[in-house]
RNA sequence: GGGGCUGUAGCUCAGCUGGUUAGAGUGCCGGUCUGUCACACCGGAGGUCGCGGGUUCGAGCCCCGUCAGCCCCGCCA
């Protein structure tokens, strides 16, 4: 409680007793002090009605013949988005005069002072809209930043994700994690995502990195005895990006120690349901858990969106007898046909069919054969080696659709992905469940590089291997699991983490994999190996992506939407300008000299 | 790095097969109006058609380049 008066919650200050949006019924009679932006003005020539908006809402003031006469000189003429300062008297409109769409509609403030204490120039992009009436151009919104987030639906986003970032800290404190911070200038690290880098004035031609994750100092809080970590940590990564890929992003990052992969997967799953709550949607535990190859063969991804459950199925046996010129040439060498029996298939069109095979070929598919089943009659562009009888065996019944491709795994798991999702998209139909979280375990430890086929690790290098793959780490590394869990929650990934590597020897040989010389090893991760031979509890965690989390909840079509300040997607800062050209004499101190 | 979409009034958009003076809604400015809540009504101002080049008698429209925003692939251990 601050100031002094009628002030009856924390919202009220020096300056006024409520937030705009909070007065209700309860509030008639009373005598209260706002401040507020200008959302709309109707002036009605005697009397005028402004909607006064504050982050908390909007709430109408009335200027009636009956109000003072500076009062009435002001409402007459103040300007979208001004800044005023309200006095007056809490009344219930009449019954015909309510509006229900409003919180605060059965009320109104008939104003007995109205000050302007912050002119406001017309807006460059509109904060109030009309019903329908389109958003400004992304650009503009971003250029336009403190406008934008005037918006009630930017502003609840903001609110939101504050809210949910209290409730992580506040579940995770609960669960025994400390919040620890780490650096932001740290070390350049040689794998994975390109580093941003900061030059050193003090040591001529070095160089700090901002994080991609605190994953090692997590680690080293482990090794020294913290036990259990957490932080909601920015990383960055400079990386193209895409509609949920900022350059910087938060993590709800954790690490803990003496766990195996259930307690790990026991924490997130206890913050995530937490978290789901405070958005007011109850989930279910234990989330399901698939197996990568799993998920790879059923949905042909590792990020599988679990709430329609037609899985792509192997239909190699069945097709390969009906003799189809599509499929002969490109079978062999391990080439499959792998198709969707798609339920209520028949309702794509033709224009649907031809834009998934596009979409199909954009990933370097074969392309894209379908077959539609209306009672005996099959229809599409393979339909003449196909019969219903044959299709049925395949789980493609009456009214039903069969999508497929053919080649290897490689390239038809991304294509029947896409093509998957693109039919839920098109088909719209209702999921089975609204939050299909899952985790995807048991992933490979290492993949064959695209160009060169060697295996690369397909995490980052301080992943434990499975422990009855350990014995073929060196034999068989194609072949070696590692105790590496995703979050997935309808389609996306919200996160991953693993239980880490704690036998300095095998972090030794993970880096010689990697073709590292021990001496680069110890040039490059030293502290993390001395860590380790200093005594590591065994440990593991994992970093719930944040962002994506209060997309989901929020139920924003862009990480921009859920960020205050974000870059475009050429990683601009249109609000501000950045990045920008440095000054000569600031990149002179920094010892750097520029190249154009 | 590659592919796609978009760029016309402050904002959102229309603009036909290349044709004469580039329109609408909204916002803005002025006026009328005592119960509106996207107030209503009357009047007005407002344009480097992203930028540069080209084709053409003539370009908002066609071609080339470029910039910006967005979406996708690559990339994101």
């Amino acid at each position: 409680m601050r100031g002094g008066g009628s002030i009856d919650s924390v919202s009220g200050t020096s300056r006024r007793t409520h937030r705009c949006g909070e007065l209700r019924a309860q509030h008639v009679g009373q005598r209260v002090r706002l401040g507020g932006w200008v959302h709309r003005r109707r002036d009605l020539g005697g009397i005028v009605f402004i909607d006064l908006r504050d982050r908390a809402g909007i709430v109408q003031i009335a200027v009636g013949p009956g109000a003072p006469e500076e009062v009435r000189r002001v409402a007459g003429q103040v300007t979208s988005e001004t800044v005023v300062e309200v006095e007056g008297d809490v009344t219930a409109r009449p019954a015909s005069m309510k509006n229900p769409d409003l919180a605060t509609g059965d009320v109104e403030v008939q104003a007995t002072t109205l000050t302007v204490v912050g002119p406001a120039a017309t807006p460059a992009i509109p904060v109030a809209r009309g019903k329908g009436e389109e958003l400004a151009a992304e650009e503009l919104r971003l250029k336009y930043r403190h406008l934008d987030l005037r918006r009630p639906e930017m502003q609840a986003n903001l609110i939101l994700r504050h809210r949910l970032a209290q409730r992580a800290r506040r579940t995770l404190s609960d669960l025994g994690f400390l919040e620890i911070e780490t650096p932001v200038l740290t070390k350049p690290t040689p794998e994975g995502a390109r580093d941003y880098l900061v030059p050193s004035r003090v040591h001529p031609g070095e160089f700090y990195a901002l994080p991609q994750s605190p994953q090692l100092y997590k680690q080293l809080l482990m090794v020294a005895g913290l036990d259990r970590y957490f932080q909601i940590a920015r990383c960055f990564r400079d990386e193209d990006l895409r509609n949920d890929r900022q350059p910087e992003f938060t993590q709800i990052d954790l690490e803990a120690s003496f766990v195996g992969v259930e307690d790990v997967i026991g924490y997130v799953e206890a913050v995530l349901v937490a978290l789901w709550d405070e958005a007011g949607q109850a989930v279910a535990r234990p989330f399901p858990r698939i197996a990568w190859r799993d998920a790879m063969e059923r949905y042909g991804t590792d990020k599988p969106d679990l709430r329609y459950d037609f899985p792509i199925a192997d239909w190699t046996a069945q097709v390969k007898p009906l003799g189809v010129p599509f499929f002969q040439s490109a079978l062999g060498n391990g080439a499959r046909v792998r198709g969707l029996a798609v339920k209520g298939g028949g309702a794509l069109s033709r224009k649907d069919v031809d834009q998934l095979a596009d979409a199909a070929k954009q990933l370097g598919g074969a392309g894209l054969a379908w077959v539609k089943r209306q009672g005996e009659q099959v229809s599409g562009s393979v339909a003449k080696y196909f019969t219903a009888t044959a299709l049925g065996a395949l789980g493609v019944g009456d009214g039903d659709a069969g999508l497929m491709t053919v080649g290897l795994d490689r390239v038809t798991s991304p294509v029947m992905d896409r093509v998957r999702q693109e039919v839920i998209h098109r088909l719209g139909g209702a999921p089975k469940a609204a939050h299909a979280f899952c985790w995807v375990v048991d992933f490979p430890l290492f993949e064959p590089d695209p160009e060169t086929g060697r295996p690369v690790f397909a995490h980052h290098p301080f992943t434990a291997p499975h422990p009855d793959d350990v014995a073929r780490l060196d034999s068989d590394p194609l072949g070696c699991r590692a105790l590496h869990y995703d979050a997935v929650y309808n389609g996306s990934e919200l996160g991953s983490g693993s239980i880490r590597i704690t036998d300095p020897a095998v972090q030794r040989r993970v880096f010689a994999h990697l073709g590292m010389s021990p001496a680069e090893a110890e040039a490059r991760f030293g502290f993390l190996l001395s860590g380790l031979q200093a005594g590591a509890p065994p440990h593991g965690g994992f970093a719930i992506g944040f962002d994506r989390v209060v997309m989901a909840l929020a139920g924003a079509e862009s990480m921009r939407d859920v960020i205050a300040f974000p870059k475009t997607t050429a990683a601009r800062a249109l609000f501000e300008g950045a990045p920008a050209p440095a000054n000569p004499a600031d990149l002179a101190a920094l010892h750097i000299e520029v190249k154009r």
